[in-house]
DNA sequence: GTCGTGACATGCG
DNA sequence: ACGCATGCCACGA
């Protein structure tokens, strides 16, 4: 049988699929998204774990203070100001104003979701 | 079975 | 702004 969550992980993998370049989403909103309210922890996993192939759009993904949740001057830290700032996407000492970058579903977006 | 550890969130000092 | 506690829950030691 599967193990109980990979059901959740899709989710997660396929809602930042959705998240246009220039903008970024929070964990806890993408777990909000999936239906998994208070999975935040879920929704970075999910990314840890997500195969290279989907080339997944994981850099546009930050924590609910719109800060890179990786470790600061890490590889993966660079990487990832770099991609966003190549989007236009303004980061400041790993910092994103949410006010002006964060990710807004419509409803049409929502009702397609396969869940 | 218990415990520590996370690409988290939120509230309190 | 920063640290600490708590809630969350899958994993591995």
């Amino acid at each position: 049988m599967p193990t109980i969550n990979d059901n959740n992980l899709q989710r997660i993998w396929i809602l930042v699929t959705l998240v246009p370049p220039g903008k970024v989403v929070s964990y806890g909103q993408l777990a909000d998204l999936a239906g998994l309210p208070g999975r935040a922890r879920l929704a970075g996993r999910a990314l840890k774990l997500a195969p290279k192939a989907h080339n997944l759009p994981w850099h546009r993904v930050l924590n609910s203070q719109g800060k890179i949740s990786l470790p600061k001057g890490s590889d993966g830290y660079q990487e990832q100001v770099k991609r966003l700032q190549e989007e236009g996407v303004v980061v400041l000492s790993g910092k994103v104003k949410l006010a002006e970058f964060q990710w807004q579903p419509d409803l049409g977006e929502l009702l397609a979701l396969p869940f």
